[in-house]
RNA sequence: GGCCGGUUCGUCUAUCGGUUAGGACAGCCCCCUUUCACGGGGCAAAGACGGGUUCGAUUCCCGUACCGGCUACCA
């Protein structure tokens, strides 16, 4: 079923990292749009200009772009409903709320953020709403000349819903089914700032409906200002125009609950933002799953899994395969907690899946990093031998930097501990075999050198373990003899001489 | 505090009223491997509690408990 008329945004706000839930939440919104057809739009929600982050917006992009995502409209991609940056839309917001005054359904209020203060100081459950309005200064309770005299000489307020008294509202959420709310409950929202910009709650609506965003999803936490979206639907475009609203489970910190901050990741050493992100103003760096070393596939597939699942095992997905069989139905009402073991799981298995070819370029670029140039030739092979034992990629540092460069550090004391001169004979006879030796290959030097530590008359698994880290440096990586004939006969027998001497 | 949401192994989860409650991660054991992994096999581990509805509840309803979210001129 493809339905073209599919609309959908991810709206963040430029202030910092693209945190795992935010992904998440792009990504729900990417498989919901590819699966139905329709349209994924990037808005970016920049309507305070107090908490602007430099950079942001176009880490964002990077962030998505890393991910495979690429919207179909955004600030960067245009789009008809140009242009998407609240910033740039300012002017659109406030004959909407202008219009709310006029009928009565928001009211101007000019007390200042002092005042406010002041009455939460003296009462905690402070809130701006039906009962406590009728003792603040606004134009439900000033009178008409006092109102139009404070806006003439342009004493600075802002424009509050009038949420009704005791009615009920309710709205059909995609995920958790009927939820209502008791407008009594819910206080009166600053629409309009005094700065002219829109808040979230009057942007979010108008630009929904501007952009004919069919099916809003966004975290959980924003449910309990849903009353006041759906409100603002009914007022100002009509119910029937309204998106369909999906709110998501929270990702939740790995231990003890709520949820999960960059706080946590930094606190539990594992990333929390999908790259690394530096803040302009206090230049502290928040680690990224890509600098960490995971591929975007196992990502994307992990923060997939973490609050949906097709119904059945299959735990590892592509992105195609998860456009495919992606529905909202199955999507968890709980919070996940999230769990970095897992995450590394699906890193490694995904390393393993990954053919060669799509691995050379990002081990390459790995190995390039840590200075080891990489040896075209026989690259393919090493990468093949070593991808199982690989979590990050970063790891191929370790599992595949000795092919290319002799190993700097040589764990020479698990040899000595079993050390003997017959040991040191043994090693300087077989780099002279070596020396003469043609069959060149795995099998045959294993054959060669057990045959060779036989008539020594020493067990070839006592020879093997140091034959190793000659070799690769310490005890680890794949076959012994497979790495020989991968380095070769000249740099074998020089590695083995090299090691005897700092015995 | 109020409002809203949630509650199956330690964690992510399956279950469309009837199952020995299944899988995966992590943990432990064994096999394979003369390194480390991969791989294979196995062990241990769950329906918060109390009421209903029903021939039968993890599943439906209510209550309680607990957890979370929100409660800004932030999103």
């Amino acid at each position: 079923m493809s339905n073209n008329n599919v609309r959908v945004r991810f709206a963040p706000s430029p202030t910092g990292g693209l945190h795992l839930g935010g992904v998440r939440t792009v990504l729900f919104n990417y498989l919901f749009a590819k699966k139905h057809g329709g349209k994924f739009i990037l808005r970016i929600e920049d309507t305070d200009q107090s908490r602007f982050v430099a950079g942001a917006e176009e880490y964002i992009f990077n962030c998505l772009e890393w991910c495979g995502i690429v919207p179909d409209e955004s600030p960067k991609h245009g789009g008809v409903h140009a242009p998407y940056r609240q910033s740039e839309r300012k002017d659109l917001y406030k004959q909407y709320a202008d219009k709310l005054v006029q009928e009565g359904k928001a009211y101007y209020a000019f007390d200042t953020a002092a005042e406010l203060e002041e009455k939460r100081k003296s009462s905690p459950n402070f809130q701006y709403n039906n009962v406590t309005r009728k003792e603040l200064k606004n134009s439900l309770t000033l009178s008409a000349e006092e109102v139009k005299e404070l806006l003439d000489s342009n004493v600075a307020h802002v424009i509050r819903i009038n949420m009704p008294t005791d009615e009920s509202v309710s709205f059909n959420d995609l995920i958790r089914g009927e939820v209502s709310f008791n407008t009594s409950q819910v206080d009166d929202k600053v629409l309009l700032k005094a700065d002219g910009m829109p808040t979230y709650h009057l942007a979010v609506v108008v630009d929904d409906f501007l952009m004919e965003i069919s099916h809003a999803f966004r975290g959980e936490e924003w449910l309990p200002s849903a009353p006041v979206h759906i409100l603002l639907w009914k007022y100002l475009f009509g119910l029937d125009k309204m998106p369909q609203w999906a709110h998501l489970p929270l990702i939740l910190k790995p231990d003890g609950n709520g949820k999960l901050s960059k706080r946590d990741g930094d606190r539990l050493g594992f990333p929390v933002f999908a790259m690394d992100w530096i803040d302009p103003k206090t230049n502290e760096i928040n680690a990224g799953f890509k600098e960490k070393g995971f591929i975007p596939e196992a990502f994307v597939n992990m923060l997939a899994m973490l609050g949906w699942n097709d119904g059945t095992d299959k735990e590892i997905f592509t992105i195609e395969e998860l456009i495919a069989s992606f529905s909202l139905e199955r999507v968890h009402k709980p919070g996940a907690k999230f769990d970095y073991e897992k995450a590394k799981w699906y890193n490694h298995e995904w390393i393993k899946k990954l053919s060669v070819d799509s691995l050379r370029p990002l081990v390459i670029a790995e190995l390039e990093k840590n200075s080891i140039k990489s040896n075209s030739t026989i690259l393919d092979n090493v990468i093949d031998q070593v991808k199982d034992r690989c979590t990050f990629i970063s790891d191929f540092v370790l599992q595949a930097g000795f092919f290319f460069n002799r190993p700097t550090t040589i764990d020479t004391p698990s040899i000595q501990t079993k050390w003997a001169e017959n040991k040191t004979t043994f090693f300087n006879d077989y780099t002279v075999a070596l020396a003469d030796f043609e069959d060149w290959n795995g099998p045959s030097l294993e054959a060669h050198f057990k045959q060779l530590a036989t008539d020594a008359q020493i067990k070839p698994g006592e020879l093997m373990l140091p034959l190793r880290i000659m070799l690769v440096g310490g005890k680890f990586g794949p076959h012994v003899f497979d790495i020989a004939a991968v380095i070769g006969k000249e740099e074998t027998i020089a590695r083995i001489k090299n090691t005897i001497a700092l015995l």
